[in-house]
DNA sequence: AAGACATGCAACCGCTAACGG
DNA sequence: CCCGTTAGCGGTTGCATGTCT
């Protein structure tokens, strides 16, 4: 680190600099290339009490701004850029030093809930602090609560923030900014489920569990699930490629036809899955999320901030999604994905706050020990390891009724799933876990469509549904699935969901979808969502499905 | 005690919006 | 409208330090 590049944001240095003893003194690595016009190099790396010194004398008299302007009134050997880094993280008055007060913990807790990864956004509402700090404070907790498998957002947060949200429904309207911050900022991928396709997509997500958990989502639902990229048109381009890949469209047509059959087929669908929390006394309530939930370790990846560089155990290319795409309506897909006693943000991520309840969990919120601050999570993930082999696996903790407070912690998805983990420790991350990838940052609508979330969704009773705010009710669908059109509305279909059972040539297929779809994606869709090598790079898409049949 | 490993933080990087000529 | 400059933002990197074995 503190390599010295050519420094293309960085002015060339000034001739009568040259002799400054601050070009090169200091801990930073100062050597290297030459600067761009042949100038010596900028200085990086740690900064010294004497530029420091510097910059301050600079700012008292000159006043912030035209940062520039510092490397050339002073021997400071430092790009603007940089020093307006290090007054504003450092050297500005008034910045607070140290440790984040528990209260400036939950202000940041509860300020990402609404923003995201808004940072400076966030450093507004805490004075003396900065993006950085909050930048590194949020990261650290998402690592820390990646380990302890703890959700990030803590059910007080999450409460608040559902209390806030029902007092504004605008927070729902589609199209409203501030949710699609909200949720964007999160990482959450948010499938683009327009208002008036709800019913379809719940019809098509039922089905959703039926099929590989991560699969073909993954890797094409991204781009798919965009209104720009429906999956269906892609798969009638694929119908219409025949001509260039024989058999191609064989397996499409197979798989769309399938299509057909789910709405009629969710019976089939609960009992091949074994899950029958669908039908629990009082559904609408209650949602479990066998695999709504994510894997130990996987979290951290779901919150937005994990590197999308770094490797993430697997070969899905992380990129930042349309979830920053403002064309994207996250509002309706939580609308319509959320049951009606659920509150968005608890949808951010089954994981982060799943609603489920457990026992454990159950307990946890009424634990004084839910505030979800840092210094809370070692004790909470101590508490979750030793209570974790007492509770029932989700496998038969079906039954669990939902109670306000379970807007929990705990997910049983996170026993569910780490069993499995356990039982197969060899499975590649991303290959089960719903929201995998940088969650939500690069993640997954349709996964997280596919999770029985959505699959509860999918239940919801036209009287349940109603029992949506009249908010939610202005944003009835106006999709009719009994008005002669029993087809799911295609745009917003799973491709993985056409792709379950037909796939017997998941090479081919493969690659066909790389070739056929790549291209088109990228120049139609967002750019680097989708990585026609990972494809090829997930035969488990294929196999998981089959292990749900 | 020493090496390995994990963690936190400061700084850098790339990108983009805003602005002015 | 175009282009260059500047400021700012969010993501990423790697060193310094702490902890573990």
């Amino acid at each position: 680190m503190y390599r010295v590049k050519s420094e293309s944001d960085c002015e060339m240095m000034h001739q009568d600099q040259m002799d400054s003893p601050l070009a090169d003194d200091g801990g930073g690595s100062s050597g290297g290339s030459p600067h761009r016009g042949g100038g010596p190099p900028l200085k990086k790396g740690p900064w010294t009490s004497a530029e420091d010194a510097i910059l301050v004398d600079y700012v008292k008299k000159h006043g912030e701004g035209n940062w520039n302007a510092v490397q050339k009134n002073t021997g400071l050997f430092r790009c603007g850029k940089s020093c307006r880094l290090r007054w504003a993280n450092h050297l500005r008055p008034n910045l607070k030093k140290g440790a984040f007060t528990p209260e400036e913990e939950r202000l940041i807790i509860q300020l990402h809930s609404k923003m995201g990864n808004k940072w400076a956004r966030m450093a507004a509402h805490l004075p003396g602090r900065t993006d950085n700090e909050i930048k590194n404070y949020w990261n650290t907790r998402i690592k820390r609560c990646q380990r302890a498998g703890l959700p990030v957002y803590p059910a007080s947060v999450i409460n608040q923030s559902a209390n806030e949200d029902q007092q504004g429904s605008s927070d729902f309207n589609c199209g409203d900014n501030l949710s699609n911050n909200h949720l964007n900022g999160n990482g959450l991928y948010l499938p683009d489920f327009t208002c008036d396709n709800f019913i379809a997509n719940s019809e098509a997500l039922s089905y959703a569990p039926q099929l590989s958990a991560v699969s073909i989502s993954n890797l094409l639902g991204q781009s798919f699930a965009s209104k720009r990229c429906g999956f269906m048109d892609q798969a009638r381009m694929l119908k219409q490629s025949d001509s260039l890949l024989p058999g191609l469209s064989d397996t499409v047509n197979g798989a769309v036809s399938s299509v057909d059959q789910f709405s009629n087929d969710s019976e089939k669908l609960r009992q091949a899955l074994g899950f029958d929390y669908l039908h629990e006394a009082n559904s609408s309530s209650k949602i479990i999320a066998p695999f709504g939930g994510a894997l130990t370790g996987s979290h951290a990846y779901l919150n937005g901030t994990f590197s999308a560089s770094r490797s993430t155990n697997g070969p899905l290319k992380m990129e930042l999604p349309s979830l920053q795409d403002t064309e994207s309506d996250p509002n309706s897909w939580l609308k319509y994905t959320v049951a009606p006693t659920m509150h968005p943000t608890e949808l951010v991520d089954p994981y982060l706050q799943s609603p489920t309840a457990t026992p454990s969990a159950k307990s946890e919120c009424a634990s004084p020990r839910n505030s979800g601050l840092l210094e809370e999570l070692l004790h909470q993930a101590e508490a979750l390891r030793s209570g974790k082999n007492q509770q029932p696996s989700v496998r038969s903790s079906s039954s669990s009724v939902s109670t306000p407070c379970d807007t929990t912690v705990v997910s049983p998805d996170f026993d569910l799933c780490q069993e499995y983990w356990e039982e197969h420790p060899g499975a590649m991350l991303h290959e089960y876990v719903p929201f995998s990838g940088n969650s939500l940052t690069e993640s997954t609508a349709p996964v997280s469509a596919a999770s029985p979330d959505a699959f509860q969704l999918s239940k919801i009773s036209p009287a349940e549904s109603n029992s949506l705010g009249s908010g939610e009710q202005a944003m009835e669908p106006t999709y009719e699935p009994g008005a002669g059109d029993a087809s799911p509305r295609p745009e917003n279909l799973r491709p993985d969901a056409f792709f379950s059972g037909n796939t017997a040539d998941s090479s081919l297929f493969n690659n066909a979808i790389a070739m056929l779809l790549g291209n088109d994606m990228n120049t139609e869709c967002k750019p680097g969502l989708f990585d026609p090598s990972s494809w090829s790079n997930m035969p488990h898409a294929f196999q998981m499905s089959e292990e749900f049949k």
